[in-house]
DNA sequence: AAGGCGAGTATTGAATGCAAAATGAGTCCA
DNA sequence: TGGACTCATTTTGCATTCAATACTCGCCTT
């Protein structure tokens, strides 16, 4: 009888509001990147139908997109199981974002508008207010959203899309690596050199940039995940 | 009662084919990739069970996949349509493709095994067979799957993965606008060109040949497209 | 005691049924 | 004649049901 449970708020965002099975995706890929529903965990469709207060049926559509994004995989007769951290897969994820990058350095300087400019400011300034607290947790939130808005300044909405894609399937990462102060700290030092470039709308300057950022911080996840795995096998 | 019509062949392909959902994925792409299903066309669940000899229910999944590859468009209680070729968000597939196709160039010649190499000098060969006889639509063919090899040999997966999304939403276009010979004698000097700068092992001259290759067909791909509108609104 | 084997159970995949929304035709009124 | 309204039909979205496959656990054999 599915009885309704307006008490499971969680994150209503984005499109697809409208229809249960777009709801779904939404929560469900809040409970992916919330790290509620670990990596390589076994996903219950009955265990998932209650807590949504939804049948199978929209619950397998959303399962069947979120499939589609990389976010679960799916082994047919099998069950479905949140999509395993793989270390080599991850290396490309950060290597094709690399040349993403690049590119929103060089689109963004060109056309960005005033209010993508402005925003980037408030968000680098609250990027440095988290630093100086030493907040990973607010950092992180802040990071990904100063790189959406600089993806979005580039103008380009199908770039927009697989580039958050790609964020979001590393975001995934932060609750299975230990947050690291020290990346932090230089993080936010090529945050400031970012900014320096976009302020001067040095366009080359800040794709390089943007692609070493990409690539150092690819470097520091996977460190850590392999660190993490040393420390596990170890013990 | 769903009769069985294992004459309904079409282009069995690819993954998924276990269960009927992933079947009809790869059957409906095909339609939309053939044309059979143009661009805007309204998309008719119960003609597509009958075609199928489905169900709604692995039929409608499928339509979400589609959805989130951008093939189809879902509008909540009003049906899908195949989406609609949009000449602003066909430039921006092209110009991200772009940042892509530079990247498939740096790696590529670094990354390239020997299988990949000699299937790229056999396609290359084909394609030029394929211009001097003037078959567009064999050219066509043999051009996607040169750069899909090309991609492939960049040896990173992720990045494999879009590419060959954003080369099939392009690839659908074909149908609508009409080939161009002239732009297919071109296109045949630049792929001469990728291959001398491939075969050379020159990274960053292969990495520019292959952006401007991209540039240039787009921008005939927009002509068509502006040209055939003007026609229709001409005449 | 360890490794197969098989019945019972749980879970997945697909088909069917049902309610709500949208579409379209026909009618009425200005 | 044109437009808005009503009601029947179609179509969509979701819940439920049914069938098939995979898992579990006890039993048997060696």
């Amino acid at each position: 009888m599915l009885h309704d449970d307006p008490s499971d708020a969680e994150i209503a965002l984005e499109e697809g509001a409208s229809t249960l099975h777009g709801q779904v995706v939404g929560k469900l890929r809040g409970l992916l990147l919330s790290g509620e529903l670990p990596s390589g965990a076994r996903i219950s469709e009955a265990d998932l139908c209650r807590r949504f207060s939804v049948s199978r049926t929209p619950l397998r559509e959303a399962l069947k997109v979120l499939a589609a994004e990389g976010f679960i995989e799916l082994r047919p007769n099998r069950g479905s199981v949140v999509a395993p951290i793989d270390p080599v897969e991850i290396a490309h994820v950060f290597e094709f974002k690399g040349a993403i990058e690049r590119q929103i350095g060089l689109l963004s300087v060109v056309r960005s508008r005033a209010e993508d400019r402005a925003r980037l400011e408030r968000v680098h300034a609250d990027l440095g207010a988290a630093e100086t607290h030493r907040n990973p947790v607010a950092y992180t939130g802040l990071n990904q959203e100063f790189h959406h808005c600089l993806a979005k300044a580039a103008g380009n909405p199908v770039l927009l899309q697989t580039y958050d894609n790609l964020q979001k399937r590393i975001l995934r990462l932060r609750f299975a690596v230990n947050q690291n102060l020290d990346r932090l700290d230089q993080s936010f030092i090529e945050h400031e050199g970012i900014m320096v470039a976009f302020r001067a709308g040095a366009r080359l300057d800040l794709a390089e940039r943007l692609e070493e950022h990409n690539r150092l911080t690819g470097e520091a996840v996977l460190k850590a995940l392999r660190d993490q795995d040393a420390g596990r096998s170890g013990v």
